[in-house]
DNA sequence: ATGACCTCTTGAATCGGTTCAAGCATACGC
DNA sequence: GCGTATGCTTGAACCGATTCAAGAGGTCAT
């Protein structure tokens, strides 16, 4: 009561006199020294019930908000939060399927293990690197999107645990969980071609920081971003088993929105010998190009096949339900928690297993095609 | 170079030797005051640049990581992050859609003003009370769903600024921000019987913290949860208008599952008289709804109309189109974080304009009805 | 040469707790 | 009555920075 009263009372005086009350405060309130006092409240089992009780009391007369988790956190050194860390937007986090998924898997594991979640992220690289450097975090997860070689160097300044959600980087000296986006590849081009598919098209992601539009072999081998590059490798060879030459498939570069789609779907549709089958590099592309195709009156799997990859669920009630290699993306968010709050200063370095999903999207080519 | 070749050797020593290094060492080192050395990183203006050059130079030698925000944080009072709180698990912020645009909303503004962005929650309330006290933040938006009271109060100790997102609350000492639901319920409700609707269902949400069931008038009296019972009276003052008495008004409390739906739905539906709308308290409710009579073959709004509340995206692509009363959640999110990151002291109570959108859901009640 | 005026730099105080070795009673066994 | 085990308390060190009044050294004008 006491203490409501003086709350009141504080916040009364708008804006002024901030919290002044401390533990010492109490302390000498009390008649107690401040180790003692500090016991009452991090370890009430060290002190005589009496003088626990008459510093409690003391606590509530004084308005005492409880021990200040920044003194805590300095003396005790762990904050018992992890952060989650990208290049893109705070948003990104709420908006991309992908990044919600994850993020799902995360959040599980955070609660289970009674750890915090700090989003760390910003629109300019100034700022997030500020932000990263001020984190109050016991490590980081890595969603290396867009800007990974910058974000891990950033991260690493830190000295602090961190995982990154992306194998391909070539430096293998840090930690990190992914999948196997070449086998992955693979799986959706053999899926395709032995459904008798030999006319394909390719909607890739990003494999460049500004690029949008028609790739070449080059462009390919010398990309910034693995992922890409990798998937794209996983379709060639596989596809070279049977007997379809590299060359002959048009590839196009989109920025994972529905306009690049919608561009990349001019390109790949308009050479002469029309693909009767498209492969995406993620569902989110599929999804465009499975909007885009049905406004255009392309009847899919009967005109065109098309798979995706990545596996989210809006894949599930997409229309038809798109077929898409899945990876386990909360199982990633789950196990990154895990190799943070279990880090042994040793690298870790997991890959994990993806699955073919067949559904409607992806069917023999008709006769007519 | 140095430094990272630090870095390796004391990661490599897995597990022992945590940062060592800190401030004092590197100016100790360099041989110049820390009070210097702080400057060199903090506000290398007002250094001479040979100083700082040296200093520089000798932390990269010592792999020094930086200033640690956990000394920063202590001296400077403010962590420069929010909290955002709620008595679900953490994963509520990635799968409720709800909670998805709020937090749009929400991390836009944190993204604008350079704020970070801490989730905090806890599967048991116990956990939750630590997670409180002992978040890192300036201050907290509480996200009211479940078990709003005891989230107030547990914040309310903390002594930081907070706004509730719910302006329900009896307590008009505490700053919030939300919508008229009742005005909200009566757009919905007008609309309906304007169309001609005289028998009319309504799938409730949540009045208290454990029931689910058929309601009676009492019971929303005495309902815990102000939302639901807002929106209730909405509905029943709105409708007497048209002549349509509440007590002929089957009404079930539902735990905004699918399976309590279907159960609302058998509730309401088995009258003899059977409703031609069905007034849902939500766009979750509603849509689940939607799936359940698509099941059964009842036509919507051919045989039965159905309006929903909130206005979440999926809301739009849900077939039929879901005719909902639409809050303007994002705009709620940015609202809080600007509350908080300007309050002066006093209480801040907002209430923010509900509309009503009409989709294909809700339609004139057919003749054989 | 003197004093006024700059630009850096220093040293100490401070932020708000936690922890631990050492001290002091009190009770217990003999 | 004495040594000892037991149970609370104490006081001081420490966590890692930032800040600010005061000082040091140098420049410039008179």
């Amino acid at each position: 009561m006491a203490a409501r009263k003086h709350g009141v009372l504080e916040t009364g005086k708008a804006g002024m006199a901030r919290d002044l009350v401390r533990l010492s405060d109490v302390a000498k309130a009390a008649g107690v020294s401040q180790g003692t006092a500090s016991n009452v409240f991090s370890r009430p089992d060290l002190v005589r019930p009496e003088v626990r009780e008459r510093v409690h009391k003391t606590a509530r007369e004084l308005g005492y908000a409880g021990p200040d988790p920044r003194g805590r956190l300095l003396r005790a050194g762990k904050s018992n939060a992890i952060g989650v860390a990208t290049a893109e937007p705070l948003s990104y986090f709420f908006e991309d399927p992908f990044a919600r998924v994850l993020m799902q898997g995360i959040s599980e594991a955070c609660d289970e293990r009674g750890a915090g979640l700090a989003l760390v992220s910003a629109r300019n690289s100034e700022r997030l690197a500020w932000n990263i450097q001020s984190a109050l975090v016991d490590g980081f997860v890595l969603l290396c999107i867009e800007n990974g070689e910058k974000l891990v160097e950033l991260t690493r300044e830190r000295q602090l645990p961190f995982v990154a959600l992306a194998l391909g980087k070539p430096d293998d000296t840090i930690s990190a969980i992914g999948v196997d986006d070449y086998a992955g590849a693979q799986m959706a081009a053999r899926h395709l071609a032995q459904l008798g598919h030999r006319r394909f098209g390719i909607l890739a992601i990003e494999f460049d920081e500004e690029h949008e539009g028609p790739v070449n072999g080059a462009a390919i081998a010398g990309a910034t971003y693995s992922t890409a590059r990798d998937r794209a490798y996983g379709y060639f060879e596989e596809l070279a088993l049977y007997g379809v030459d590299r060359e002959t498939i048009p590839i196009y570069e989109t920025r994972s929105t529905a306009d690049s789609v919608r561009r990349g779907l001019d390109h790949i549709l308009s050479g002469s010998e029309r693909p009767t089958a498209i492969l995406a590099m993620s569902d989110r592309v599929a999804m465009f190009a499975l909007e885009l195709l049905a406004e255009r009156g392309v009847s899919v799997p009967g005109d065109i096949s098309i798979a995706g990859f990545d596996g989210v669920p809006e894949a599930a009630t997409a229309n038809p339900p798109l077929t898409t290699v899945v990876q386990p993306i909360a199982e990633i968010g789950r196990r990154a928690v895990k190799t943070i709050l279990e880090h042994d200063g040793g690298v870790h370095r997991e890959s994990l297993p993806l699955e073919l999903l067949v559904r409607n999207s992806t069917a023999a080519p008709s006769a007519r095609s």
